[in-house]
DNA sequence: CGGAGGATGTTATAACATAACACTCTTGAT
DNA sequence: ATCAAGAGTGTTATGTTATAACATCCTCCG
């Protein structure tokens, strides 16, 4: 229900077959996919699995910041960036379903904390999930 | 899956008995519920519906900008303000639940924007989910 | 050896949401 | 008056996302 640690560590750690497997299916596809996309995928190959397997793998990558939860869509998504700092920002195509992981300026990610100060409010570390419209999605103009 | 126009517009067009049941739940319940929350308020007190009764009525009053649905969440809550603009935060406490509803300054909103522009991504109006912990929570310290 | 801890297998179920179809009710054009 | 169109609702079934609970296995280390 809430993200893991969003720095990424990406160390090789307790990274076991099935975990592997997990995140090799994420890597193939290369999209934000559904725990249950994921699960289909592998049951195309070779293993026969029932869905809490498929969860905790992706618990444990997505705590070793391997891997994000995208909570605004219930998907899962691999890490491909080095830059994960403190707030980092995924662009959502609400069209294509596209997500981008992006940088974000630490003097935006000040300004949210202070506006959010202002509220007697702590923010914790997350991504920020902006709904939008991808580049390729808006050329298409039907 | 998706919020509805972030204008309040807060009109009584439309309000029909069942509307009205939910919104008033909502109005009851002073924070955020699931629909299957609302169903349980509701069959407690006099109707006998399913579960489409309660989304088809969440539905509209989100379109009509009466109710927000938190993405992040799953959770549905009454819009208090008048102020909803393009863009508004909803903080959500990680601990408590509490969401604020609250305005968002004008220009955090355009450099959000144009931080997603750079990466030739337009943003959709929409409400800023953000997690932390509230004031009452904070001082919590156990 | 043996047990402690981590990982996995397996069954069942919880929680959130919608498709599809039938029925009703109002309203307005003929 | 009637009937067709559209909006709203009732009802059944099902799809989608996620986890509780318990059994088993496996490895490592004292």
């Amino acid at each position: 229900m809430q993200h893991a640690s969003p720095r990424c560590e990406h160390n090789q750690a307790g990274l076991t077959t099935n975990r592997k497997l997990v995140l090799d299916a994420l890597l193939q596809a290369d999209r934000a996919v559904s725990a249950y996309d994921v699960l289909q995928l592998l049951r195309g190959q070779e293993v026969h699995w029932q869905p809490p397997t498929v969860y905790r793998a992706l618990a444990f990558l997505v705590e070793a910041g391997m891997v994000h939860y995208i909570q605004s869509i219930q998907k899962y998504m691999v890490c491909h960036h080095q830059h994960c700092a403190h707030v980092t920002q995924l662009l959502i195509c609400h069209r294509c379903g596209l997500v981008q992981e992006v940088p974000i300026p630490e003097s935006l990610v000040e300004a949210l904390e202070q506006q959010a100060a202002t509220h007697q409010f702590k923010m914790i570390p997350q991504f920020l999930e902006l709904q939008g419209i991808c580049a390729a999605c808006a050329e298409i103009t039907d």
